[in-house]
DNA sequence: TGGGTTTACGAAGGTCGTAAAGATT
DNA sequence: AATCTTTACGACCTTCGTAAACCCA
């Protein structure tokens, strides 16, 4: 199994379409079809249907394609881990920005002070790119909230804390102490759904925080960002029946590393303390 | 990164020998000394210190033979998954002979009545094997006492099983009611190495129950297999610190058959009937 | 000086691209 | 008839093996 077979095989797996599939690699056609013969015949199986004018996966090729991502990522990883470690040992910390429920700062204050710890690198990034950063080798540990794609990492759930309904200051519901979700037109089964749309278009926070103030749109957000994001025109509710942000610690399942391992226990410390004391 | 180069890789890393690792690899040494430069000048990383006379990893070397590792079996696993996938959908789920605490019937049939189950093959293996099994892609699922190797792996604990000992019936810790540990000159420790080293040279339990009824050795087993095993000359005596057996499923962390879920579930399900009624 | 790694060079094998054929909508 | 996949064939590139050079214990 080569993993020249195995790109060619994503490639036309994902266009279904042999000659985009070949322009998307920088090769012509005919080398393509072949390889993806050969694989065939290592694997004894076949794992297109293919016509003329349409090209299906077979069961086999769904699994196939599957796996061969995770295999691809695996083999990229490598490298990427092997050309850090050659670095200098660091350890790099995936951080979505204002995802932390604060509890960054302590985190990295405790993990720093162990005896033997490493250089901590915070790297932000966007939400759906965390597991994509520790699959590929370039994060170490994630600071994530649920729910994400946990394929091929462990984690840790450090936190998990209530939201608040984000209204413009004149918004009727605005006038109550505290909100349910059906005020707002949501159960449980649509809030992510809701917060995914009313965040759609906006680069960060304080772009959501303006369109609500607008009144342009309502969305939840995590209680412990509100005491740090004060703002004129916005209103924060308690939803007595959000479901709670559930914030993750997440690292690749095959790390060793005994510094990800003291990071990890350190922030289970700290999350379990400020539970404790809050 | 090729796939082919770490597989060079490997063969290095772990015979410290290029010459070794040419013949094992099938091919002279030459080509495998420039394949490994080529890899040091694409990962712009030292990999081996290299003298005449001697090779060592340096610590980059350490990481990526590591993840070579990994990624090289993720390969080889989709290849066999995929062949799996196109024999037909089916469930394979590795367990060692006697280390299923009577759970294993149970699990089956009450899965096999699931709607839309798939046919469950039991493949009989040895303890060590197991995690390999599910990391190649020749198994699904796999019923695993801890500690084991769970990298990769994705686990949900099923059972708790309390450990007897297993005694000669003329051995004077046979006529006490119960036991500590600290009788068998053991503590919570060093409990894991006792029970494999009375297990060193016997091919199955049965011959591990005929050295102990002949006084050669004593052991822990689990509280279930003595139910299953009785024997003259053979007694199980309670030892009431010693640490329990757990007992766990275990997958590989991608999986995302709806198959082994399925199956996930039932057992967590019979597992808790059986603690309940028990 | 000897065992083991590395360079040199000629040869084999694999992969690629262009051109043309085959097949299906 | 048109479009996409596949076969045919010649060229290129990569990798291999043998022989020799090199280097450290």
């Amino acid at each position: 199994m080569e993993s020249r077979s195995l790109r060619y095989f994503v490639a036309v797996a994902e266009e279904l379409n042999f000659a985009r599939a070949a322009e998307r690699l920088g090769i012509s056609p005919p080398p393509l079809s072949r390889a993806i013969r050969r694989l065939e015949a290592e694997l004894g199986v076949t794992l297109f249907e293919r016509t003329t004018h349409s090209v299906t996966r077979t069961p086999a090729g769904d699994v196939l394609l599957a796996e061969a991502r995770v295999a691809l990522d695996a083999l990229e990883a490598a490298g990427r881990r092997a050309r850090r470690a050659a670095e200098g040992p660091k350890l790099v910390l995936a951080v979505k920005a204002d995802g932390d429920a604060g509890l960054l700062e302590p985190i990295l204050a405790r993990y720093a002070s162990q005896p033997g710890s490493l250089p901590v690198a915070v790297r932000l990034c966007g939400w759906q790119e965390q597991p994509r950063l520790l699959r590929a080798g370039e994060a170490d540990v994630a600071l994530v909230h649920a729910p994400f794609d946990g394929t091929g990492l462990d984690t840790e759930t450090l936190a998990a804390e209530p939201r608040v309904a984000v209204l413009a200051a004149g918004h009727p519901l605005a006038a109550r102490d505290r909100l349910e979700l059906a005020d707002l037109g949501l159960d449980a089964r649509s809030v992510e759904r809701h917060i995914d749309e009313a965040r759609r278009g906006h680069d960060d926070l304080a772009q959501v925080l303006t369109a609500v103030a607008l009144g342009k749109v309502v969305t939840l957000l995590p209680a412990s960002v509100t005491s740090r994001y004060p703002r004129p025109g916005v209103a924060y509710r308690p939803v007595l029946d959000a479901p709670p942000v559930v914030l993750s610690l997440a690292w690749p399942r095959q790390s060793r590393s005994t510094a990800t391992a003291a990071l990890v226990r350190v922030a289970t410390e700290i999350a379990e303390a400020a539970r404790n004391g809050a």
